[in-house]
DNA sequence: GACTTACGTAAGTGTCAACTTAAATATAAG
DNA sequence: CTTATATTTAAGTTGACACTTACGTAAGTC
């Protein structure tokens, strides 16, 4: 889960889901998309990606194709939530429980 | 933005977000809370944190005194949601289709 | 089998950031 | 002004990791 962040905190890497995020990819094309920056290079931050579940690999021929992996995020939407207000979550706590209340 | 992303991702200053979050504290606090680790290191790492917009600072006497800057956080949850967008699961959902067809 | 395409993996290198110790700064109190 | 306390800033060291080039592997084509 701490993994997923540190992945995704890197320019490089960053980069990588936003492109994969509009449409899957095949690791050329990735590659394609960063020039100054080897095809290895790539290959290895799609394998640090892959490790920390944010990316999953499906095969096709010769070619290998990403995309993202959603609940690889979800983890992560969790931890920051532990950030938001205190007042929004006291309100956000407060109306579920009225909405308990309700249903009961 | 991204810098917020970088910054809580290392494992020191991520804890020291986790102990901030709970309850405003002073740096010596903070430092207090680390072993094997000395007090100027800690300084720098709330520097990060205190530059990326995650701490406030405030001064009392000698001391000073952090807390959560929940702004900070706001636009790293709107990043994450990007990625838990729902085209994202159609996305997902057209893959399996086109999987399950290339098996057959 | 020989070749090509599309990748990943291995091994080595250079840079950067997380640390250290030492010195500087700010506030308070005698 | 001197001393103490709380903390940052400066300067220097070192290990991790983002790169490179070279090699290995797997699937498709002739």
């Amino acid at each position: 889960m701490f993994e997923a962040l540190q992945a995704m905190a890197e320019p490089t890497r960053f980069t990588i889901l936003q492109l994969v995020r509009k449409s899957e990819m095949s690791a050329g094309e990735i590659a394609g998309n960063f020039k100054g920056l080897t095809r290895p290079a790539v290959s290895q931050h799609i394998g640090v990606l892959k490790k920390a579940g944010l990316l999953v690999e499906r095969r096709a021929g010769t070619s290998r194709i990403y995309r993202i992996r959603p609940q690889g995020f979800a983890g992560l939407k969790i931890l920051l939530e532990d950030f938001w207000d205190p007042r929004l979550e006291k309100l956000k706590a407060a109306a579920e429980k009225e909405e308990k209340r309700r249903k009961s």
